[in-house]
DNA sequence: AGCGGATGGTTCAAATTTGAACAAACGATA
DNA sequence: TATCGTTTGTTCAAATTTGAACCATCCGCT
């Protein structure tokens, strides 16, 4: 916690930009949904993991570390899908404490309704305005950061790894 | 809304890869800020773009641009830095509709005292992962991000620009 | 078989965010 | 200067998100 190494100006910058595309990008997409089909951003990214999934049904806990979203948060948001009827909960054959969100047929036409839409926003404010090498560096650097955040345990992150004996 | 131009594999990497590590880094922010400070990012982001501000003062709207955050959004933050003493609200001298939030001397200290490990995470996590280059990418493609989403008017968007007489 | 710690999901209260509705003040124009 | 359309900031209700508390179930060991 004694000295800082502070931010230089182009990465500073970089931090910048990023958080504030980060949040415009959200409205719009947001919006967008919202406008088009009714659903949240979290919604839609949970409709599109789970219609990726096997038999396109994921349990709960492993659906909200994909999404990154808190179980109690997963919990909601399946609810409000269950209202709409575009996805079940099943009992997990396996593991009678588990719970498997089911995409159902209604589910997958929503998705495949509102998908194309989605595309058109993601492509006209991100990737359209990115050369392909461009858009392989942020899908490189995205990856890279994110493997750092899902190694590093608990919240905790000092510059030595943990002792084999702590 | 016919004929979709879905994305390629690798832009579908990115944008998920995108999508994934800005929800684990908002968390890691959001829990370190919280632990260290009892400061949300939405309100260390306030603090910090006051703090940058000429007089460290800045109009709500002005404000809530900036931050990208809505109206309301900005006037309840806004109420709980004053409650905690580091932002004070003056009225504004050119304009009686106006209320600048201003930056106290105490939020000038939260801020220098926080700042530290907040950098710290977005290093840890982000920055240093990085090479130079990948980080000055990263500048320019959330940059020109930026650039187009706050030049497209309103929420519509067509592959053509506003005709002149409409 | 029976413990004891770890996991999986839900419930609950609290905090945050947004859009719509509003009232006050501005400013250009008649 | 009286008026109409804007802009500013707040209030309000509704939706969402999170962490902590909780119960049920699972699993490795005795």
């Amino acid at each position: 916690m004694k000295d800082t190494r502070w931010l230089s100006e182009t990465e500073l910058d970089a931090w910048v930009a990023y958080v504030t595309a980060t949040h415009l990008l959200e409205r719009r997409v947001e919006e967008q949904l919202k406008a088009a089909s009714g659903l949240t951003h979290a919604q839609y990214e949970i409709l599109a993991k789970l219609s990726l999934s096997p038999a396109r049904r994921m349990r709960m806990t492993e659906l909200a570390r994909q999404v990154v979203v808190s179980k109690s948060g997963l919990t909601y948001q399946i609810g409000q899908l269950e209202k709409r009827g575009l996805v079940e909960r099943t009992t997990c054959p396996s593991d009678d404490r588990g719970v498997l969100a089911v995409l159902t047929d209604e589910g997958v036409r929503c998705l495949e309704r509102t998908a194309p839409g989605h595309v058109a926003v993601v492509r006209a404010f991100l990737i359209d305005q990115l050369t392909p090498e461009e858009v392989e560096t942020m899908r490189r650097i995205m990856t890279k950061a994110t493997a750092a955040m899902e190694s590093a345990s608990g919240h905790a992150f000092r510059s030595a790894p943990p002792a084999p004996g702590a």
